[in-house]
DNA sequence: ATTATTCATTGCAATAATACGATAGATAAT
DNA sequence: ATTATCTATCGTATTATTGCAATGAATAAT
């Protein structure tokens, strides 16, 4: 049916997955690679930096906004994008539970 | 168009993005913490505890056996599934890079 | 007021993803 | 041989995602 059954997985798969599926796109990565390194975090900066038009690129800000790793300050005529510390230390934190816990080796015995 | 323009983004973005893809889904989470914390990992025992059908199991698992994280033994009748370590680590130490560099907190000056 | 700049939104087309019933294949058990 | 068990695949329906041109909204500059 294309939808995804969310309402039958806990909170926090759900919470990971959303999390997972803002970064499961290049440009994103490229979005926030650009954001963490460089100073410059005006719309139009980014526009610039990814070959992509300008509304795909406005299109993927507005999913990072929506997820909360992105804040969007208007600045007129421009819009400064920045990371969210918050949301980003979730996603680290989130992320890094996973990734810590301990690989059974016990498997297919 | 739907499809993605891979090439122009680099490998490194291409490879997290596709990484973030299979993560990006509660069963496909739901089925990595079952594998993390417990021994079994018959597929049967996942259809089990997913609150989907036998097919679609299958496919998630499908789709993270391609990208690598999952490996898929046949022992007859049944397939045993486990965490690939190589590619799980990969996983934890490219999203670790991303989460591991500093913010800046000079945006939007 | 008019024009230019910056960004968001809308509308559309094409492709990808999700879900499942039905079926097929392979082995084990009888 | 027949039946049962386990898993993969196919076909299909539905929804989501990606991409962009065109347009709109809001402010700055002239």
């Amino acid at each position: 049916m294309g939808v995804t059954k969310t309402q039958v997985f806990t909170e926090q798969q759900n919470r990971i997955a959303d999390l997972a599926k803002a970064l499961a796109h290049p440009a994103r990565i490229a979005i926030i690679q650009h954001l963490l390194r460089e100073k410059s975090c005006v719309c139009g900066d980014l526009v610039e930096v990814l070959p992509l038009a300008q509304a795909t690129v406005s299109q993927h800000l507005k999913e990072l906004k929506q997820i909360g790793i992105l804040t969007g300050e208007i600045n007129p005529p421009r819009v400064c994008y920045c990371i969210n510390e918050t949301v980003w230390q979730e996603a680290k934190a989130i992320f890094g539970e996973i990734f810590n816990t301990e690989v059974s080796l016990k498997c297919c015995e």
